[in-house]
RNA sequence: GGAGACGUGGCCGAGUGGUUGAAGGCGCACGAUUGGAAAUCGUGUAUACGCUAAACCCGUAUCGAGGGUUCGAAUCCCUCCGUCUCCGCCA
């Protein structure tokens, strides 16, 4: 959500910022619907005066006539003043965010720009990690698509306890190495919830919903953060840090053909979130420390990524700047994106009416909000799978850090 | 699922149609008092929007949310959301 005071004073670099997004100018249309909207508001709460002036002048029946009279005039108003400010509201809450000043400019994702890289790729190519998991016969994609169609996947035995290893592990790297607060929250939100993190009203088509009208959350971003919605936090307890593993459901109807084969793309997959809420101040630097993060999981696993920032054309709706951390997939050849870790600024905050305040001080401000992914669980499974696939024998070798989780188990085999 | 009670300011709590943005208390802030503190006394203490260059002032709205009745609603009616109690059911 746009302040409107922003566009008010600075039309031009709104525009401006808007076009960066590849949008034509919305401050003529803004501004027209916000003037409209006052001049309604305001004669409305002249003619209220005028009535409230009446009102303790006395009980007489002519005072009484007089108010009737001005009140068809006040329906009007209130009404028109209704209409403008909900057509203000669904154009501001339609509009992107503003991208920070060092977010490249780009047209897609080919603008995106590699920051650093870790880790040596294995030489060889393997196979695909379905490949991998199908010969194993611990991934059964046929039988998942019998009870519940295409983009879901039966894991058994070592891979399905590999998955719980990895969520279990990346928990406790991020509750005892890196200060967030493990949160086990509702995975069905309602529309209000769905609004404040901008899944709404853009995005409907792709959440999935249920009969009674509750949407299931596509990451647990939705929840963690809209912990602090419609709160005032002292700025005093701010960084707060969550994290949580959930499932995630997307309908992933804008990629239809897309990553058909496997369980890159699925409509239920598991995913451990960071969430931050931070002071205006501090959240440049917690989106720097929340890619670290993320980083550390992968240095700890020993699967080499690289970590992009994504350019003005892929920056996603609600953020003003997003870090991409891509895996190495031997199978594929190729880096895959693993992490998202989002600065959204204010803008969630202003959706969800959720401020901050200084001890002492009176006033109030929008809190900052980031979120990341500290990572997908079902990607880092592919990771995994594929980095440390043993040819000799079509197995993969548990890495030191899951081991513990994995009572010891060294190799997943046949 | 059945029956009932309730939702007022940071908190507790008055208030059933008009001068109530809202008594009283607690808390908090500032001041007085004190060697200092406690106690005591005094003053102040919601939010949003509009107006304004901005601030103050002023205006308007807000008593869970939305709608309705009325000249006028915290108070009456309807719908929804939430909380609590009892019964039933259940992981």
């Amino acid at each position: 959500m746009h302040d409107i005071n922003f566009i008010r004073k600075q039309p031009q670099d709104f525009d401006k910022a808007m076009g960066r997004r590849g949008l034509t100018p919305q401050s003529p249309e803004i501004l027209k619907l916000d003037e409209e909207r006052r001049a309604a508001q305001t004669e409305l709460q002249k003619l209220q005066a005028e009535r409230n002036a009446k009102k303790s002048g006395g009980n007489a029946q002519a005072l009484m006539d007089e108010v009737t009279a001005l009140k068809n005039r006040m329906d009007d108003l209130a009404s028109r003043e209704k209409t403008l400010a909900e057509s203000l509201n669904q154009h501001l809450a339609s509009l992107p965010n503003i991208l920070a000043d060092d977010v490249p400019d780009g047209a897609d994702e080919h603008g995106n720009v590699e920051v650093r890289k870790h880790g040596t790729p294995r030489a060889d190519k393997t196979p695909e990690h379905f490949e991998i998991g199908e010969k194993l016969g611990l991934m059964d994609f046929e039988t998942a698509a019998k009870m519940s169609g295409a983009r879901f996947v039966i894991l058994s035995s070592g891979l399905a306890r590999l998955e719980r290893a990895l969520a279990q592990f990346m928990l406790d790297t991020h509750t005892q190495e890196h200060g967030f607060t493990e949160i086990s929250p509702p995975l069905l939100v309602n529309d209000q919830t769905m609004f404040g993190t901008g899944q709404l009203p853009k995005f409907a088509e792709e959440q999935f919903r249920t009969t009674r009208g509750d949407w299931l959350i596509p990451t647990s971003e939705v929840p963690l953060t809209n912990i602090v919605a419609e709160m005032i936090v002292e700025e005093e307890t701010l960084p707060r840090r969550y994290t949580a593993f959930t499932p995630c459901f997307r309908q992933e109807a804008g990629a239809a053909g897309k990553d058909t084969r496997g369980m890159i793309r699925q409509h239920q997959f598991y995913k451990v979130e960071m969430v931050a809420i931070t002071t205006p101040e501090t959240s440049a630097a917690e989106q720097e420390r929340m890619v670290g993060c993320a980083e550390t999981v992968l240095k700890k696993l020993g699967i080499p990524y690289r970590t992009i920032v994504l350019c003005s054309g892929d920056t996603g709706f609600g953020a003003r700047k997003t870090y991409d951390i891509e895996v190495w997939l031997p199978g594929q050849g190729r880096y895959r994106e693993i992490s998202s870790v989002s600065n959204c600024w204010d803008f969630q905050a202003r959706r969800m009416n959720a401020r901050c305040r200084a001890k002492g001080a009176k006033d109030t401000r929008f809190v900052h909000t980031l979120n990341g992914s500290g990572v997908a669980v079902g990607r880092a499974l592919i990771a995994v799978m594929e980095n440390y696939y043993d040819p000799a024998d079509d197995g993969i070798v548990v890495p030191d850090v899951l081991r513990p989780y994995m009572g010891g188990l060294a190799k997943i085999k046949n």
